[in-house]
DNA sequence: TAAAGTTTTGGACGATCGCCCAAGTCGAAT
DNA sequence: ATTCGACTTGGGCGATCGTCCAAAACTTTA
């Protein structure tokens, strides 16, 4: 039968991509080795090529699964709410709770690079961020956005991570301040 | 006497900044390596230590050099424009000439992670974005922005910003169709 | 031309890297 | 109790890393 300890707490494969997940943004993603995260993760560094066929690997699963679960959320979150002023507000206020340095902000911009020298990471992580856009799209439609939806959904997908992006240098930047010209971004349609 | 060869021709220690330069995007920031670059630059490996203390030195003066030249360039362009909706246009078209792993805007968000983790690194260019944001603001008062200029100056930038790490993932992404909103955007001040 | 100074060379050093594997541990099935 | 498969261990392998340095090559000064 398979592993048993994977009922039971979080199993040794959990682990090491929980050590992962927190390392990449203190070490960068290629900082990431075997022996580290190995060691954060409490146990022998072969262990990591057991469950893993390479370190990339580890990392790539690592970050998939960390931005799936954060596409969830977004998602819930945003149907949750009937108006688009609103869902920016509070959309910036998450985003305020982050310190510059936040792991989660931190890790998704490292993907972004990783996945320019990663074929198969650029091309899952890119099905992502487009069903990102597709639902930030057809949510704007259902709430009377009149502009073109999959513009204003790019554009707002750029905007919130490039604010990730700027808040990693000046962590004094305040997202919460941005909301009105946001809101005026998505308060009419394309002109032209 | 000082170097004279600096006076005919790229010296031996511009060859190498132009090396780091390319290279960045290419292998990533912690992936320039000594000998790597100096292959590039055509130079013994040795020579890297001559001219600067660190490779992470070399990367450092050679990042924050692009990144002035790339900011005097900018505050150049936008000031010959009088209108903002045409500026924004000028700007978007310029981020369409980039393929999504264009070295200079990679090497940007290079930097930026970079930073997170070496302090002087993030000072030097949080002074450089601080400046950038200032003459925005200024730009924008200068044409009649009726909002927070400091606010939009923000938030322009990390649009930018975010659309270039966007595009780095999706070559597909076209700046030029995001000027409606981001025209909008600029269009009128903060309601609250 | 000789001496002094500057720049370049190419390899040495120890540390760390990714990956691999023989041996050991442990629970489940017989 | 014994066998078996899944999992873990810790070290070995060759390669590459950043840094350093003695010697060679080149430039300028005297």
């Amino acid at each position: 039968m398979a592993n048993v300890s994977a009922e039971r707490g979080r199993s040794t494969r959990q682990r090491l991509l929980d050590a992962a997940v927190a390392l990449v943004p203190e070490v960068g993603w290629s900082g990431v080795s075997t022996r580290l995260v190995a060691e954060r993760a409490g146990v022998a560094p072969g262990v990591v090529h057991y469950h893993f066929a390479s370190v990339t690997d580890l990392l790539v699963a690592a970050g998939l699964g960390v931005t799936e679960a954060l596409l969830g959320r977004l998602a819930t979150e945003l149907r949750a709410r009937p108006d688009i002023g609103e869902a920016v507000e509070w959309l910036l206020g998450e985003l305020s709770r982050y310190s510059g340095t936040d792991p989660a902000s931190l890790l998704l911009v490292e993907m972004f690079l990783a996945a320019t020298r990663l074929p198969e990471l650029r091309e899952r992580l890119g099905e992502q961020v487009g069903r990102f856009r597709a639902m930030v799209a057809s949510w704007l439609v259902e709430r009377g956005y009149q502009g073109d939806p999959a513009v204003a959904a790019a554009l707002l997908a750029a905007s919130i991570d490039g604010i990730m992006l700027h808040r990693a240098l000046d962590p004094g930047l305040d997202p919460a301040a941005l909301g009105g010209p946001l809101r005026a971004m998505l308060g009419k349609g394309a002109p032209s």
